[in-house]
DNA sequence: CCCTTGTTGCCAACGGGTCGCAACTGCTAA
DNA sequence: TTAGCAGTTGCGACCCGTTGGCAACAAGGG
């Protein structure tokens, strides 16, 4: 759900159906502002995302998505768009071990620490690495630079007692 | 093995003959200490490795290096050979960020800090890892493990002077 | 030296991802 | 409002790393 409903409406199906409606208008505007052509399927994808609501989705989840919404959408086409919104700053591709391209819709920078035992992910600000960066810069003269990184290892849930 | 050799050598060519020789029957010993048949296929493949010298190698590596050292090597054996020897605790998987499965032969713990410039990647010690780890705890509870990470950077050499 | 069983070679398949191309449709200019 | 031109989509073939089935084969213990 969207935090911001700041509004008094009335119902709470119609703050939904507005909600969805507001949203689809929103990304229609943020696609144009892009040079990108508002289509179904590009709206659709986008919808995905807000569903996912921070996760990440691969470009196989994003298709599967759209099309359980009855959205006309095909493979190919899926892996396009999702490449298409990369390039254009509003994703951002996050690889974990498993080799599978993941995406998430780009925030304010930050890392990634997965669980390796029930898979979540932990966002991880640029700060917790400052001490790694110096460490790594004095040890190896290896500069770690900001692209975002990637560490195993267990979540706060998983780890043992 | 020819002992003779041994009692005989004396050039540098004797010594390259006798390290290989050697090796392969050190290698043997290994295979079968593991309980796994000394086959010319896993020998050639542990030659490789020797020859990699520390360096990553793909299975698809493995098995170019096997075949042109005329030493009859399907694609999937090697690749079966390859996960073999992981599960046999002797080589360990490392994958970078584009998604090909690498292997090194296994060696102390240590982490993999790879440029994005060059590829190198350089070898970081478990305890460079210490402070970050400290710094996950405290902030999100979570535990770096101690899985092999994977850090994206600059090498000494690819680094902005 | 033989027999057992681990291994190999061959080849088809699989899954994520890409590509070429013709059909289609947002969007804009008239 | 509409015509028309890109930008996009759907389709289907294809690439490439990797895995699986299966019959032939060979390492090495007895």
């Amino acid at each position: 759900m969207t935090s911001s409903e700041h509004v008094h409406d009335s119902t709470h199906a119609h703050d939904h159906v507005h909600d969805t409606r507001d949203a689809d208008q929103d990304n229609r505007d943020l696609l144009r502002g892009l040079g990108l052509r508002a289509t179904p399927q590009r709206l659709g994808v986008l919808r995905a995302f807000r569903h996912a609501n921070g996760r990440h989705l691969s470009a196989d989840d994003v298709w599967q998505f759209v099309r359980a919404h009855e959205i006309g959408l095909d493979r190919s086409t899926a892996y396009r768009i999702v490449a298409g919104l990369t390039d254009a700053g509003l994703l951002k591709e996050v690889r974990f071990h498993d080799g599978v391209a993941r995406f998430e819709v780009q925030t304010r920078h930050h890392h990634h620490a997965v669980c390796t035992r029930c898979g979540a992910s932990v966002d991880v600000t640029n700060d917790a690495m400052n001490s790694l960066r110096k460490e790594l810069m004095a040890a190896y003269g290896f500069v770690l630079t900001d692209d975002p990184q990637l560490l195993a290892g267990l979540c706060a849930d998983c780890a043992p007692a």
